[in-house]
DNA sequence: TTGAAAGCGCTAACAC
DNA sequence: GTGTTAGCGCTTTCAA
C-alpha cells in the first residue's frame, strides 16, 4: 500500500494498452466501453497521474511561479491571494519566490525557476530591463503585475540597501532620480529607449489614483504636497509630477529603498527638512505606515499638521486613529487578472490590463491652515 | 539558441560519459582532471541540470509545500518569508497554497502536492488530525507551524463559514466547544484521543504567552478578562482558561471562523452582550484588528473603557492609537525553523520546537476603573 | 479505435 | 575512476 500506481498498472488491470489509459485521462477519443472500463479502473487504484512522467515528457513544468518584493508588504500578500485563487481554481501549483526587493535575489530565483522548467511568470519586479531581458528571450511567458520593470540606468542602482537612503531631499543621492527624469520615464518626453520590453502586465491606473489625491489635497488648500515613494513607484512619482505641475519642487519627492527602516527614514527626513511641507502622499501602505510614525514621533498631528494620502487599501487603514484616506487599488483582483493572463497565455500574445483605482476618503485629510 | 543544453551535450563536448558529468556536478569522486574539464565545458555550455529529469529519476520533486490559511493574515506572511528565506538560502523551490482555512480546500491542495510529488510539507493546518493522517501515511514530511491540528471531533466542525459565528456567547453556538472542552486539549486531563498524531512541529509557547498577558491584566486590577479567538487558537483558549482559573466564565471566551467580517461580528457580539468585561485578549491579529473595530463602533475607549492585549507583533500594531500591547511570537523564525525541520527530514525524525513569546507593552492596557 | 515503442533528462547499478 | 545501460511515468507518433 506503499507506492501510487502508474499508469501501467492501470492498463494492465483494465486488459488495455497504456497509450488508451493516457488518452481517456486526457480528454482523447476512445470508444464508450473502453472508456468507460479505464475510468472505472483507474477510480478503484485510486489512480493519479505523476505530473513527474508529464513534465519531463512535455519538457516543462506546469504551473506558474510568483515572485513579490516582501510578502509582509499586504499589498504583495493581497496580491498573491489573488493569483492563488486563479491558480487553485485551474488546479496548477504555484512556485512562490520572495526577492526583498534586491535584483540579484531575483535573478537567483528566476535562475531556480529557470532549473524547475517553469516557464510562466507572474512578478513585481525588482531588477530593470535588462535583469529581466534574458528571462523572457529564454521563452517564459512574464506577466508583470504591480509595475513594469524600469528602463536599464547608466547610473547603476541596484540592491535594496545600495545606497543611502534616508536623506530628506532626492538630491542627496545620486542614484536618485529626479522627478523631471521620473516624467521622462512616463511618456512625457521624447528620450530614445533602448528596446523597450513589451511583456504584459496588470496594474493600477496610477496616474488616475495619484492625480485624483493631487487634486483632492490642492481643493483642501494644500500646496506643499510631498511624495514619498518606494522602489516600483517610478510611475506614481512621475504622475505627481505632473499632478503638481511644473516647476516641481524636487526636495518634496523623496524615496525609501523597501525596507520599513528606510521608509521610515526618509519620511522622517521629509519632514525634518521640509516643515513647510502640509501634505504628503504615501507611495504604497509601508510608506504610509513609515510617515504615520515619523509624524508621530516629529509630534505633528493627522492631519491638523500634516495631511496623508496613503497608497494601497489595507485592513489596518481603518485602524489608525484618524483612519487613512486611501488611494485603494484592487490587489487580490490584479494577482487574479495577472495568473488568468499566465494561463492563458497559450492562445495568443496577452494583452495588459490597467485597472482602476479609487480615493477612499477617511479622516487623514484636513484643510490647509 | 533555443534549447538549453543537456547532460549528454556537456558528456559529448567534454569528451566523458554522462554517468561521470552527473557525479561531478552531484560532487561525487572523479579525477581532478576530468573533474575540472566537465565543469569548463558545462559553463561554457552554461549547463543546468534540469529538475525534471532529476525529480521523474528520484520519484519525488524537490524543495517543499507551504500550505497557510491566509497570506494576508500578517502573522502568516511573516511565517511564509521565514520559511521562503529558509528555501532561498538552500536553493529549493516552495509550492505556496493558501487554503482560506478551509478544510476541503487544504485537501485538494494536498492532493495536488501529492499529484507533484512533493513529500515535504510545512502546514499551518486547518484540517484536523482526520485529514492529515492520510498525507502523513502517504509518507509525507509534514512538518506543522503555529499549531497542530485539532483531534477529530464527533461533532462535525468543518469549514470557516460552515456556522454561525456571530454569536456574542460560545453557548449560542454549538460548534464552538466550551473552554472546559478546550483545556481538555490541552492535556489537563486523561481523556483518551484516538492515535494522536505525533508530527514534528514549531509553535510558539502559547500557554506562557497567554498566561503572561493575563497576569499583567490581572496585575492592573481587571477581573473580567475575556478572550477572542479564531481557527486553530484552541490551544491558546485552553491556556486562556488556565491562566483565568476555575470557574470559567464560558461566555467571556468566543471564536470566530477566521474571516475579517466573523472576527468583527464576534467581537462586537461580545462587547455588547458582556458590557462589564474591563479587558480582552485576543488570540491573534486579524481579531486584535476586530476588536479594536468593535471597540470604537460601540464607543468604547481602549484603554479607558476596555483594555486589550493582542497575540501577534505587527507592523500596523504601533499604528494604533494607542498603540497595542502585543504577545510578540517570531513568525518568520517559526517559519524558517519549519524549513529547516522538513529538509534536514532526511537524517532523523526531527523533534518539535517550541518558541518563546514576548509580551511588548505600550498602550492598549491600563488599570481597571 | 487501439497498442507498441520511442524517448524526455537524469541518476544509480554495474561492469570495466 | 569512468563508461554503459536501464529505467523513472508519461505522452505521442506511427502502425495495425
Amino acid at each position: 500500500m506503499d507506492k501510487r500506481a502508474t499508469i501501467k498498472d492501470v492498463a494492465e488491470a483494465a486488459g488495455v494498452g497504456v497509450a488508451t489509459v493516457s488518452r481517456v485521462l486526457s480528454g482523447g477519443s476512445a470508444s464508450p466501453h473502453t472508456r468507460e472500463r479505464v475510468l472505472a479502473v483507474a477510480a478503484q487504484l485510486d489512480y493519479r497521474p505523476s505530473a513527474l512522467g508529464r513534465n519531463l515528457r512535455q519538457r516543462r513544468t506546469g504551473g506558474m511561479g510568483l515572485l513579490v518584493p516582501d510578502l509582509t508588504d499586504t499589498f504583495y500578500a493581497q496580491l498573491a491571494e489573488g493569483v492563488l485563487a486563479c491558480a487553485r481554481s485551474a488546479g496548477e501549483p504555484v512556485l512562490l519566490g520572495s526577492t526583498g526587493g534586491d535584483p540579484e535575489q531575483e535573478a537567483e530565483l528566476i535562475g531556480m525557476l529557470l532549473e524547475q522548467s517553469v516557464d510562466r511568470l507572474i512578478a513585481v519586479p525588482s531588477g530593470d530591463e535588462e535583469t529581466w531581458a534574458p528571462a523572457i528571450r529564454a521563452g517564459m511567458t512574464v506577466v508583470f503585475a504591480d509595475h513594469l520593470p524600469a528602463p536599464p540606468s547608466p547610473v547603476s542602482y541596484s540592491g535594496p540597501f545600495s545606497g543611502p537612503s534616508s536623506g530628506p531631499s532626492s538630491g542627496d543621492d545620486p542614484a536618485v532620480r529626479s522627478v523631471h527624469d521620473l516624467m521622462l520615464l512616463d511618456g512625457l518626453s521624447a528620450a530614445p529607449r533602448s528596446r523597450p520590453l513589451d511583456a504584459p502586465s496588470v496594474v493600477a491606473d496610477d496616474r488616475a489614483g495619484i492625480r485624483t489625491a493631487v487634486r483632492y489635497l490642492r481643493g483642501l488648500g494644500h500646496k506643499r504636497i510631498a511624495f514619498l515613494g518606494g522602489p516600483g513607484h517610478d510611475r506614481r512619482a512621475a504622475a505627481f509630477g505632473e499632478a503638481v505641475g511644473a516647476p516641481v519642487d524636487e526636495e518634496l519627492v523623496v524615496f525609501g529603498t523597501g525596507s520599513r527602516d528606510s521608509a521610515y527614514a526618509a519620511a522622517s527626513g521629509l519632514f525634518q527638512s521640509r516643515p513647510d511641507l502640509s501634505a504628503v502622499v504615501a507611495g504604497g501602505n509601508v510608506l504610509g505606515e513609515a510617515a504615520v510614525l515619523a509624524a508621530r514621533e516629529l509630534d505633528l498631528r493627522v492631519p491638523r499638521d500634516v495631511s496623508l494620502v496613503m497608497y494601497d487599501d489595507v485592513p489596518w487603514a481603518e485602524l489608525c486613529s484618524p483612519p487613512l484616506t486611501v488611494i485603494a487599488q484592487p490587489g487580490r483582483d490584479m494577482g487574479y487578472r495577472a495568473a488568468e493572463l499566465v494561463l492563458r497565455s497559450g492562445a495568443r500574445k496577452p494583452r495588459s490590463v490597467v485597472l482602476p483605482t479609487e480615493l477612499i476618503i477617511r479622516g487623514s485629510c484636513g484643510p490647509h491652515r
